[in-house]
DNA sequence: TATGAATATGAATTCATATTCATATTTTAC
DNA sequence: GTAAAATATGAATATGAATTCATATTCATA
């Protein structure tokens, strides 16, 4: 940011030109989002956005702080060693029981990186998100299954993160299918996937 | 296009043109791409490239032209008959092999189009493949569990494709797994996921 | 209520990229 | 061999979006 507001007044505008990007990125994608549709849709001009924020990427890089907190509560609240004597079921559950929660509260946020594919700031900010993810629930498969080879896990992981990544991009995107319904279905996708090789290797 | 290549230099040209681009919109997608680039690798000027070509948009039409023909015989070439009598994994196998078979001869197509979310002419184009596509696989579920009502069946399909494109793109960026790995998977996901369903309904 | 700091404004500027155009060269056809 | 058509070139221009800046207004504080 270039200053910080210090009046009511600044702190509000802030508040609602990053309310309003929030928006507009996650409607069209940080790319085709212009500085002037943010200004007008804060019913604000350009060089108050300019007063507040040193550039467009100031402003991702803001909304994105103001979410990554959120983010790695979901993955760190949860307890990989209990994993160990927990069914595939469960296990997906736990994992997925939060992420909803975090994804029903900020709607934005998924649908920004959703919308964004392909902007190189985007990709670039969302690298250590996303390796953070990556990290934490390839820990819980190795607490739950140590006798699959890591490198094994590490392949399903890869999948399993692709896969769910994609579905809460179709939550978005579609109409016919609501968020609940694509969590369900993301549930059965994954503990079917995941039930035969752990059964196999677990014996 | 401008203007079709009458002698044999021009067609070169605009083969060589469409190469080029073909591969610099797989690397960076349709709009991080420059005409200035395109000109460079193809090894002529951007006043070349708009003698045959009236605009950006013109290359990346020309280009989907060329693979569209291709793209709707991977879908129309299948039987949908033959579905009642096979099993989940045959009919996986029958939709998911030709498509291996086509992304194996036109990676571009597939990089470009997995690089370059967010562009709404990209989309645009995909639009009517991506229709042509899903309707088709469909008809198969159909055709092979008429008594699955279409609602159901079309819920089924939307999560099948969405899964099956977000593993294309894994393919595409991921140095950790290979294409027949990815189909492999892909494979597992998709006939893990829906034999329950199909089970179920069938009895 | 006066003064400086904070905030607001949008026209002007910068900048990157698409597109055009005047001009040059090569090929074709006679 | 030569004129017309096709192709080649890249500097000039057009375009649109980010960013700046001179200027105006509002707020806090004495």
């Amino acid at each position: 940011m270039r200053s910080e507001p210090k009046q009511k007044r600044g702190k509000q505008r802030v508040e609602i030109i990053l309310n309003s990007a929030s928006e507009l990125f996650a409607e069209v994608g940080y790319d085709n989002a212009t500085i002037i549709e943010i200004a007008a849709r804060a019913g604000t001009s350009v060089g108050s956005i300019y007063q507040f924020f040193s550039n467009k990427e100031g402003i991702l890089r803001a909304l994105v702080e103001k979410y990554v907190e959120d983010v790695s509560r979901v993955y760190t609240d949860i307890d990989a060693e209990a994993f160990p004597s927990m069914t595939v079921e469960e296990i997906m559950q736990a994992v997925l029981l939060p992420l909803k929660e975090f994804i029903r509260e900020n709607r934005d946020f998924q649908a920004i990186f959703s919308n964004s594919t392909g902007s190189n700031l985007v990709e670039e900010l969302m690298a250590p998100i996303n390796g953070m993810w990556a990290q934490r629930t390839n820990e819980i498969f190795i607490n739950a299954y140590p006798q699959i080879s890591p490198k094994e896990l590490k392949k399903y992981n890869l999948i399993c993160m692709t896969v769910v990544k994609s579905l809460l991009g179709l939550a978005h995107h579609s109409d016919d299918i609501s968020l609940d319904e694509v969590f369900e279905e993301m549930q059965h996708v994954l503990v079917r996937y995941m039930t035969p090789v752990f059964e196999e290797m677990g014996e």
